[in-house]
DNA sequence: TTTTTAATTCCATACTTCTAGAAGTATCGA
DNA sequence: TCGATACTTCTAGAAGTATGGAATTAAAAA
């Protein structure tokens, strides 16, 4: 079931305006941003926006909380990671040397870390 | 640009056959792995995988060599690492301390690699 | 040369996804 | 309670993607 939450997660960020959202988020950290606020900055209509963020949500790499009429959307922070892992686990064999040096930071490193198990 | 590459390499990952070929190779590291072999272990039809086989190609997320009459496919270690780079770049505005610890070890880690281009 | 093996290309069908207009729900201020 | 604000849901046409059968290319073996 592990590949199957990957994939989801992958095709909600195979998107232009989702993949600018979900950055806009990654940077904004955990204080996170309204609905609206998004729509503003990207310039996405509020319908449109609303159903890609629901594609995000679904995928469990955002979450969002209510205050007063504005739904404030965060990056979820934990998933994000687990699904960075899944790509490299076990890279090269477990053999990190073998991965050329302009090789991905995360590339070999998390490759050992076993007990993450893809809950995204 | 960065993103339409980006949108592309993500776009290859999301689909369940080409998640399995990806994270097979990226185990394998850099020997590869003909197209028959992965055919084989992942009892996938020739021709679908050539098809799936030539998308990770396209995004840059594998390459291959002609080795008689089989192509080995191999994964391209530097252009994965500049995408996970993007998909993280900026963490919480620079206070990798805000990511909760379950957070992904490359998140908020890889943040200040500004001088990466992706180039995927 | 002919056959076998390895992989790719072409094609039609089936399916999924994106987009924005229109309509709906929920919250707040007057 | 009325109107404005903030989002979400519904809808359908347009566009994009996946699949495998059949044909094709290319290299090695008989």
């Amino acid at each position: 079931m592990e590949l199957k939450m990957a994939v989801i997660a992958l095709s909600s960020l195979a998107q232009e305006s989702r993949l600018k959202v979900f950055r806009l988020l990654v940077k904004a950290g955990p204080e996170g941003m309204p609905a609206g606020t998004i729509a503003e900055k990207l310039k996405i209509p509020a319908n449109t926006l609303s159903f890609h963020l629901k594609e995000l949500a679904n995928a469990g790499l955002v979450k969002s909380r209510k205050v007063g009429r504005s739904v404030i959307y965060e990056m979820h922070a934990g998933n994000i990671g687990v699904l960075m892992s899944f790509l490299t686990e076990d890279c090269c064999q477990g053999h990190p040397d073998l991965c050329l040096p302009q090789a991905a930071p995360s590339c070999c490193e998390t490759s050992t870390k076993k007990e993450q198990i893809l809950s995204v």
